[in-house]
RNA sequence: GGGAUAGUAGCUCAACUGGACAGAGCGACGGUUUCCUAAACCGUAGGUUGGGAGUUCGAUUCUCCCCUGUCCCA
């Protein structure tokens, strides 16, 4: 047993208990209150049900086991109520783990992906659109499972799944040759292909002349004709420009943008196998997939007029990913109306013998002013026009407190370089910290205030804790006769144990530390569940905790050692915090 | 019509997959700056977890039936 896990010795003592079953799954949760202990099992009344006994007498014969071989770190065991198992762990052992979780290169995240490949596909806009707030869910969401899962140590490839084919080319072309000038042609952005497109696909409802022309076009690409795809090629190439600027703003890089056309090649090879697995059938001119042990509606996998559709691509991608990748597992992050799709699909794929763990995190549409988000309902802002507003807000406080602190002249609307990348650290962790401290299910109305919130929970509100962290290290290293260079060492890179150790003096710095040692299963947890919001969650009360203790006890003015063993803490929940708003994609400045 | 998903404080959300008295933020009210950043901290008020039944030591969580919203399929 190692000596230094509880769970270990919990299980030891739920085994001998009872020789015949598996305890692996045995953990010790943080207690649900500081006056049942620190830690809390309640496997015990789990068990309950597997072995038909009641809760109470399991309970008591664990206990039996446990007391006979506690080991010294664990100060008291109490069996309470129907069958709780209630630890108190000694500071000793406390201080010694936030040791081990200093200095462990990646904070104790435990590296259950080691040696793992995982593809997850997210943001995937359309091609010729601009990017709205509906975006910012997939992307940002995707993105922390991304770097979560990167955290555990998984080999991740980050797919944009772009939707770069399709009907809407031949509109577009067609678009872009009649309702452009030449020199909207010649610079062209994606602003004007969204209104060419706007231009003829309107004109096309009305005129049918229009709308053959714009099938046509579309036959021709997809025949290949060389001017039409150099067209659609030039339109994807702008289009991916674009999203890349926002995508550097958000701090999000992929790996790769296979879009849709991509896989459009394989999809008749696609039909070809469902075929011959017999999971097709022809019905009505076209090809369908049944569903009847499932009891799902049928899924069309070839139209009668011949064309493919998304569960035949989404099946071709499954299939090049597997060849290209062999991945343990593939993660869709998009919005909830798909589930069905998801579902369909995944058991076409299960059914045509692929053990790829397939996963749809699906996630609420967002909505604004109670409706979906439509050019057609008048509401679709654009993500560019959030984000300047985000920093436009951020700048406002910025420049309040800095301007009295930095810069003697007030004078400046013009605020610095300085200030305006701060104000953008500050407001696109605002909206993504608004966006990922939800469960992805919930649907979310968009709303300003709430989207570029500055204090309570928020991003900016964990920034600002971070940040008081720097200035404190900052201070002390000062105060200890440095030249405040210090600081910018200790953190987010390396803080040193106290060569007095941590000594956890109060019940407060005992709570913080206890919640440190939950940052790693927090961090797995966030990644099984797919939910990037228990980690920020998780954040936001370390915070919380941090900030309260911060408030009532003094570390620079304490005696040397007390002083240094706050420090020591503080700066490990500076490291911890860090790394965790680094996991959502969240900056965080050292002042702010 | 069938299915998915949600319904928790005035508002927005949590609740570690069945655990101890359901917790935060915002808003409201009241406090805290000769003191390490007040974007902070402390306190008060606010709940029949949509309704009803069931399963068991124990239900916001699981099952069934209603009600309401959103979405998907034909």
């Amino acid at each position: 047993m190692d000596e230094k896990t509880i769970e270990g010795w919990l299980r030891d003592g739920f085994s001998a208990a009872f020789p015949e079953n598996d305890f692996s799954h045995v953990r010790a949760l943080p207690a649900t209150d500081a006056k049942f202990g620190d830690f809390q099992c309640n496997d015990a009344l789990a068990a309950a049900k597997t072995l038909r006994q009641p809760p109470r007498k399991i309970a008591e014969a664990v206990f039996a086991k446990l007391l006979d071989n506690r080991p010294p770190f664990v100060e008291k065991l109490e069996l309470a109520g129907p069958g709780f198992l209630n630890m108190t762990v000694s500071t000793a052992w406390l201080a010694s783990r936030l040791r081990d979780i200093s200095e462990s290169p990646n904070l104790d995240i435990p590296q259950v992906g080691a040696g793992k490949k995982v593809v997850i596909d997210y943001s995937s806009p359309n091609a010729a659109k601009q990017m709205h707030i509906g975006h910012i869910r997939s992307t940002v969401i995707g993105n922390a499972i991304d770097r979560i899962y990167r955290a555990l140590g998984y080999d991740v490839i980050a797919d944009n799944h772009l939707g770069d084919w399709g009907t809407q080319f031949g509109i577009l072309i067609k678009g872009y040759r009649e309702c452009l000038t030449q020199e909207e042609r010649d610079n062209l952005t994606v602003a004007n292909l969204e209104k060419c497109y706007v231009l003829s696909s309107s004109r096309a409802k009305a005129d049918e002349a229009w709308k053959n022309a714009c099938r046509e076009e579309l036959v021709r690409l997809q025949q290949g004709d060389a001017e039409d795809v150099a067209l659609w090629k030039r339109f994807i190439e702008i289009s991916i420009a674009e999203f890349d600027r926002m995508y550097a703003k958000l701090g999000v890089k992929f790996d790769t943008y296979r879009g849709e056309s991509y896989y459009n090649p394989l999809m008749p090879g696609v039909v070809d196998r469902l075929k011959k697995a017999g999971l097709a059938e022809p019905s009505e001119g076209a090809l369908i997939v049944r569903f009847d042990a499932e009891k799902l509606p049928v899924a069309i996998v070839q139209k009668s007029d011949g064309g493919f559709n998304y569960t035949t691509s989404d099946i071709a991608c499954v299939e090049s990913r597997v060849k290209d990748y062999a991945p343990e597992r593939i993660i869709y992050v998009t919005d909830d109306r798909q589930q069905l799709h998801f579902r369909q699909f995944f058991i076409i794929c299960e059914k045509l013998g692929y053990t790829t763990k397939l996963v749809h995190v699906p996630f609420g549409l967002m909505s604004y002013g109670g409706k979906a988000i439509s050019t057609r309902e008048g509401n679709l802002i654009k993500l560019d026009d959030l984000l300047a507003e985000a920093v436009r807000r951020a700048l406002k406080i910025v420049q309040k407190r800095t301007t009295t602190v930095d810069t003697p002249n007030p004078a400046a609307d013009q605020a610095t370089p300085a200030q305006i990348s701060l104000a953008e650290q500050i407001g696109f962790g605002a909206v993504k910290y608004a966006d990922l401290s939800h469960d992805p299910a919930t649907a979310i109305d968009f709303d300003w205030d709430k989207a570029l919130a500055l204090e309570g929970n928020s991003g900016p509100y964990l920034q600002y804790a971070y940040a008081r962290v720097c200035s404190l290290m900052e201070k002390a290293a000062v105060l200890d006769g440095g030249d405040g260079h210090r600081a910018s060492a200790t953190l987010p890179g390396d803080a040193q144990p106290p060569t007095t150790g941590y000594q956890l003096s109060t019940p407060i710095e005992k709570q913080l530390a206890l919640q440190l040692l939950q940052f790693g299963p927090t961090v797995l947890r966030a990644a099984e569940n797919y939910k990037p919001s228990v980690l920020a969650d998780y954040l936001f009360q370390t915070a919380q905790m941090y900030s309260s203790f911060y408030q009532r006890s003094p570390i620079l003015k304490s005696e040397p050692e007390v002083r240094e063993a706050r420090l020591a803490l503080c700066a490990l929940f500076g490291k911890v915090l860090a790394k965790g708003l680094s996991l959502l994609g969240i900056e965080t400045p050292a002042r702010i």
